[in-house]
RNA sequence: GCGCCCGUAGCUCAACCGGAUAGAGCACCGGUUUUCUAAACCGGUUGUUGCAGGUUCGAGUCCUGCCGGGCGCGCCA
């Protein structure tokens, strides 16, 4: 609807040389906004004043001649100039009206733009570790990721998600040795847990899932003899780094694989069901593992070796990240052979361009920022661009139960499972509440407020709007007076009240917020649209009755109710949250 | 010490590449239902946007310094 005004306001800089020069590096698109005070308008263009500094001219002559040399326009009743040069437009009730039609006729697709060829996006988000379920932290990037996914697809981009399974390194064989020493135990072998294991019980889950009929358990004596000394006396690194070394001899490399890989698939299987009970979907799982197998981190060092983009010292390979604007140089291989993290992950973005990814979106913790830019300096080196690669950093989530903060630790298996939350709030209340906050703000999860069954919750007040809506067309089928949409079509115009006008500006402006929000990456934008929605809505529907006995107010009203109706559930789906029909 | 993020009403948070009088919800007080779901609505109270400067027609938003909080600064992942 916004391009009623824009292209209006464009069409007469056309006719005015000396200001459409001046306005050629401006994005007309950001001088028209809605306007905040209905007495303002419609929508409001602030065009004139941007053009007073580079024409040198008062910003309220520059608005008179734009308003002079507008062209008339059905859809415009009124314009005029406010305050210091301001352009406010009010628009035909008929404008609004069409927008209604548009709607209905749309259904679920209003707010959708049209598919863009490009650019391809690349979204990955979560990316845990497969050491164990997801905790509620995870829960904040799958909920963040997954609407952030599906605002840039109704924004009209190819969306790509994907899972980076950091399925290789040393945290995958302290996942097989803590799955091994859990194994032992289940057979009378019973050594002292490693500080630096995962004790959690999934652990002997796993192991009672796995088939280890064939395997025979050594003695104790030969799993500690001449180990370290575990914390706190001693290293709790070295330490269980030896334990995995007893276990790869006692077991034979391909017996500790064994382990290491059962426990690994068996979580990353619980972990993609949990996310696809929770309505989030990957198009892909993206190996570590794969990268090492296919050669793929050979292959980008060579890459960045015949660019001249290595050098060695002290033993180890380096990668010149200064020269790209990082701090410091960052080692790829170390001195004893073994490829850094950074390596695969300079791998790994190199393929996501490989594979003709034109923008990548990494969702990442905030703890990983200082890592932001050795990976632009990676893709800068390699041959693409630094600004190829957006991350989008998520803090950190305290939940809050009784008012008291609660501790989470995977390591510790003293955390707190996505899974408990979401059987604890459901998913659709997590869904909500994961994005309601900017994911640049640290976010208080209180289970409290989400479990409560009232107003105090945005969640169900949105929902019930749905539901409220639902019901009155139930209402209307079962009294025998169901809604005659053409009828209502023709007569729109008998919505007057400031509510029907309110709940009418708030429904044309979805496309727009869906455009913003996919935009800023920020779905909280949709929360709160959404929110104001809602309250126009339950105003309107207080204080007027949409089943009255004059048919054609009440196809009227009944039309609109179908759009707010449409317009909830097409903003719901967006974050994943169902929009019942009944509650 | 250096770097990044944050600081807005009593609390939790908004504020569209800088725009008109900084907005919601909660909390608190009072009211609304023989009528489509009261999980709702209506009315009332709340600000030196951390502090101090600067840029300009205009700053919560941009710049500088300071204060406070979070995170990061490995041949870890």
């Amino acid at each position: 609807m916004k391009h009623i005004v824009t292209n209006l306001v464009n069409q007469a800089l056309q006719t005015l040389p000396e200001l459409a020069e001046a306005a050629a590096d401006l994005s007309l698109e950001s001088t028209v906004e809605r306007t905040r005070d209905a007495s303002h308008g419609d929508f409001a263009s602030n065009v004139a004043m941007r053009l007073a500094k580079p024409t040198r001219k008062n910003p309220r002559e520059i608005a008179t001649s734009i308003v002079e040399a507008l062209s008339d326009n059905a859809q415009i009743v009124k314009v005029e100039i406010a305050g210091p040069g301001f352009i406010n437009f009010h628009l035909n009730p008929s404008a609004f009206h069409s927008e209604l039609e548009a709607i209905l006729d749309s259904g679920t697709e209003y707010g959708r733009q049209a598919k863009k060829d490009a650019p391809k996006i690349l979204l990955e988000f979560i990316s845990a570790n497969p050491t164990g379920p997801l905790h509620v932290g995870h829960g904040r990037h799958a909920a963040y990721g997954a609407s952030v996914g599906n605002l840039l697809e109704a924004a009209g981009f190819s969306v790509h998600r994907e899972y980076y399974v950091n399925d290789a390194g040393r945290q995958m064989d302290i996942l097989g040795t803590s799955v091994w020493l859990r194994w032992l135990e289940s057979n009378g072998v019973t050594a002292p847990f490693p500080t630096g294991g995962y004790r959690g019980d999934y652990i002997r889950d796993i192991v009672a899932e796995i088939d280890t009929a064939s395997l025979k358990a050594p003695k104790l004596a030969a799993v500690l003899d001449g180990l370290p000394a575990d914390a706190p006396e001693g290293d709790a690194d070295a330490f269980i780094d030896a334990l995995t070394a007893r276990a790869k001899e006692l077991q034979g490399d391909e017996g500790f694989d064994y382990f290491r890989q059962q426990a690994l698939e068996s979580i990353r299987a619980d972990i993609e069901d949990d996310l696809t009970e929770f309505g989030v979907v990957f198009d892909s799982w993206y190996s570590e593992q794969s990268l090492t197998k296919t050669k793929r981190i050979d292959d980008a060092l060579d890459v960045l070796k015949k660019r001249d983009m290595l050098y060695q010292k002290d033993g180890a390979t380096w990668f010149p990240a200064t020269r790209f604007g990082d701090e410091k140089d960052r080692v790829v291989v170390r001195a004893n052979g073994v490829k850094t993290y950074f390596a695969s992950d300079i791998a790994y973005h190199f393929d996501k361009r490989e594979r003709g990814f034109d923008h990548l979106i990494d969702i990442l913790g905030a703890d990983h920022h200082g890592y932001i830019e050795r990976l632009q300096a990676g893709l800068d080196a390699m041959g693409y661009q630094g600004s190829d690669l957006e991350v989008e950093l998520v803090q950190f989530v305290s939940l809050y139960r009784n008012g008291k903060k609660m501790q989470m630790s995977t390591r510790s298996g003293q955390f707190d499972t996505l899974r408990q939350l979401r059987a604890e709030v459901g998913n659709d209340a997590a869904r909500f509440y994961y994005v309601m906050r900017s994911n640049d703000q640290h976010l208080d999860f209180d289970l409290d407020v989400a479990t409560t069954q009232s107003n105090d919750n945005p969640v169900f007040y949105i929902q019930y709007a749905h539901a409220r809506i639902a019901r009155v067309f139930r209402k209307a089928d079962e009294s025998d007076i169901s809604w005659n949409s053409d009828n209502g079509r023709r007569k729109l115009s008998m919505l007057t009240t400031n509510q029907e006008k309110s709940l009418m500006s708030a429904l044309s402006r979805f496309p727009e917020i869906i455009e913003l929000a996919a935009k800023n990456r920020a779905p909280q934008t949709l929360v709160h649209y959404l929110r104001d929605l809602v309250s126009d809505f339950h105003s309107s529907y207080s204080a007027h009755k949409v089943l009255v006995d004059d048919a054609d107010l009440r196809d009227a009203r009944l039309t609109l109710y179908a759009a707010i109706k449409c317009v909830i559930a097409n903003g719901l789906g967006i974050l994943g949250v169902s929009a019942p029909e009944q509650m």
